[in-house]
DNA sequence: GAAATGCATTAACGAAATCTTAACACAGGG
DNA sequence: CCCTGTGTTAAGATTTCGTTAATGCATTTC
């Protein structure tokens, strides 16, 4: 049997759910089913899908809480779909990370055409971090709990602090281009300027390394980029 | 200042074009504009653009066709810009390779995020496999992690120090002229004296040969240059 | 609705690393 | 002994980096 693809599907309406999963199931992919942020966090830490396919209305919060925080260490295909139909949820949902963004209602087999889409992008190949748990000597990083410790004692990253440690660590070893690291971390890297990426990395350093001065972690390679030592 | 992304817009209607151009100019992207079929494929070949915007309906022949060709040898992103409504014509368009579907009329506003989402994940994709760690004797370059180790321990190269490694490892056992390393390095061998090229091959030796008086890798070519013993 | 907080961005500037230039030493060949 | 090509060293010049502070925006709090 070769690699099954799976999806993550994360909407609260019932009949949309049976919808999607009955299409899904005749197409053989795989798929869980969260009907809440919380839980479409957990099933997708635990199981780590290949797609997820992402409602915006939720009973217990925003979806697009789910969309930041999957795109903070994971880059695998998200779709939207959402009733709301203004031009700027759409814009807004898509320059968070989604890869595309369907309005309901919809019709599922160019629904299922997108997840195509999504998923020849990105062959089952390319295997993610999957560890949810990274320790190294003193400093901890909890994914699924998005967390951050040192010493064990619990401390405050910023959303941008946080996603760049995360490059950081799922490339621990290489050394990261500083045009490499604009463009996963902003995007499309024009624009921004470098200038900006040398203020995360002392604030990041201020608050992981012991001597910011002498780091242990994120060391610079001069006129190259940045590297984590692990 | 980063380097500009041209984007390639196919499309016939005068009014559409002139929608499209004065957006993407505002937002600082270069394009080329193509009213036929014939005139989308030459400027694709002849520019090789970082996207296409593609419009189904062409005058001399079916956009269809744009998408197959350029798909033939390229996976730069193709976003179908269409009037036609029918889901079977969105399927179709979607599964010969186009990484999105927008339907006339749209708002700018959106199609420029879903620009932004196929730009955002194309340089990454380039994914090559080539040989990325060399060995020779105690000294290890791996170029993936941009990272040098003799005897296992790890060592410092500036940039340019780097630079000229590579390039000889490029070419071990061959011969390298001066002028030939002053223009690759230096881009045109003009203006710069090879003196310089000399204070660099000696402290790459000091750092990588272990009896730097007697080089094992490096080698002098009294009046003509040098060559890197693999 | 106003004040306050948190965060991203930008500009500025001293410090560090790197590159360039020049001077000098040394060896081999005429 | 001079000349040429090369290796070595050290002193500017220049680029790049780290740090701080100010600005602006968005969200929250009162």
């Amino acid at each position: 049997m070769e690699d099954k693809r799976y999806i993550l599907i994360v909407e609260d309406d019932k009949y949309i759910i049976n919808f999607i999963s009955m299409s899904l199931k005749k197409e053989n992919y795989g798929f869980y089913v969260a009907k809440t942020v919380e839980e479409a966090l957990s099933l997708f830490y635990a199981n780590r899908p290949d797609m997820v396919i992402l409602d915006l209305g939720l009973p217990d919060g925003d979806g697009i809480d789910v969309l930041k925080r999957v795109r903070e260490i994971s880059q695998i295909p998200i779709i939207v779909v959402s009733a709301r139909q203004e031009e700027q949820e759409k814009i807004q949902a898509l320059d968070l990370g989604a890869d595309d963004y369907v309005t309901k209602p919809f019709y599922m087999g160019e629904l299922l055409a997108r997840i195509r889409v999504g998923l020849r992008k990105s062959p089952s190949v390319v295997k993610e971090e999957s560890e949810t748990v990274f320790c190294f000597d003193y400093l901890s990083v909890d994914r699924e709990k998005h967390l951050v410790t040192i010493d064990g004692e619990e401390i405050h990253l910023t959303p941008m602090e946080y996603r760049i440690l995360n490059l950081l660590i799922d490339n621990r070893g290489k050394v990261l281009t500083h045009n490499y690291i604009l463009s996963e971390i902003w995007g499309s890297s024009q624009g921004v300027e470098s200038g900006n990426l040398r203020v995360f990395m002392a604030s990041l350093r201020r608050k992981i390394e012991k001597d910011p001065t002498n780091p242990q972690f994120i060391l610079t390679e001069v006129g190259v980029g940045y590297r984590f030592k692990g």
